[in-house]
DNA sequence: CTTAGTGCAAAACCTTTGCAACTCT
DNA sequence: AGAGTTGCAAAGGTTTTGCACTAAG
């Protein structure tokens, strides 16, 4: 189930916001971008070597809609700054991500074994779970194979 | 394993880091607060509070000196700012968190299920990990039973 | 004594906001 | 036309840094 630009048409007429040139450059560099997670500034870079004009509070602000709108997914990798990535599909889990403590690289992994420890803690501490956020540290192959060389 | 002073000074005189009245100061709020998140600013106010000088920047620092040693663990719960727990055992895994959308209230839940994860996702993944975060939202019970009345 | 640590104020960042100009619908 | 949106610059909030002073070992 993927996002597509009229998707984001059709709720943006439901729910009358304009769809302005602003907001499709943005959208546009999160389906120029998989995988990725990018920041305001990197939106912002991204858009603007595209030779397009547009300011960093726009991009702030549509960040924030697009995020309440659940296109987006907003994170935080402790890195200082919030980065977003494209909401393949609003109602399924998320995905994790690995970060690896070397090289800084945050790959994604699917689990679906989340689930089952999702219901157990829901039910043990009587918490009605909507969405989770997990992140392992640790040391990729790459980097591993790189220490021992 | 409780973390204690005597461990503290014993690494410090190791790592030949100077065990200063403030650094005291910042610990002895750690340990008078358990179970609780401490931004800089609330470790700061506590400091105060209890009629002791100390500067805002040293806080900052320290903060940063004791997450470097593992004596505390920075976490991020998306308000805007670091905070940190004091950390029980550097060795063995972190409990979870579960973060209420309602009333923002942080709780901590224990649960070993993650374990088994942990190494299925490692093993998948060919990525050694030490670490994790895991934060659920939701919604805890005090707030779903107030939202029904 | 010597070197690390502190405190203050200034700077650095990321993010938000006020407001006049603009542009989708 | 009218409401929502943009862009800029200024303000806000957290965290970092330079430097003279202080204190721990």
């Amino acid at each position: 189930m993927t996002l597509n630009l009229t998707d984001v048409k059709q709720l943006f007429r439901e729910k009358q916001y304009k769809l302005t040139t602003q907001r499709q450059l943005i959208l546009q560099a999160f389906f120029d971008s998989p995988g990725q997670h990018l920041s305001a500034e990197d939106v912002f870079d991204i858009v603007r070597r595209d030779s397009s004009e547009i300011g960093l509070a726009t991009v702030y602000r549509t960040l924030e809609l697009l995020s309440e709108l659940d296109f987006l997914q907003k994170i935080d990798f402790g890195d200082g700054r919030n980065r977003y990535e494209i909401n393949t599909s609003s109602a399924a889990h998320h995905h994790h991500h690995l970060i690896c403590l070397t090289c800084g690289k945050v790959r994604e992994c699917d689990d679906d074994l989340l689930e089952a420890l999702e219901s157990t803690i829901a039910e043990k501490n009587n918490f009605e779970i909507v969405d989770h956020h997990v992140k392992f540290f640790g040391y990729c192959g790459e980097c591993r194979e790189k220490r021992e060389a």
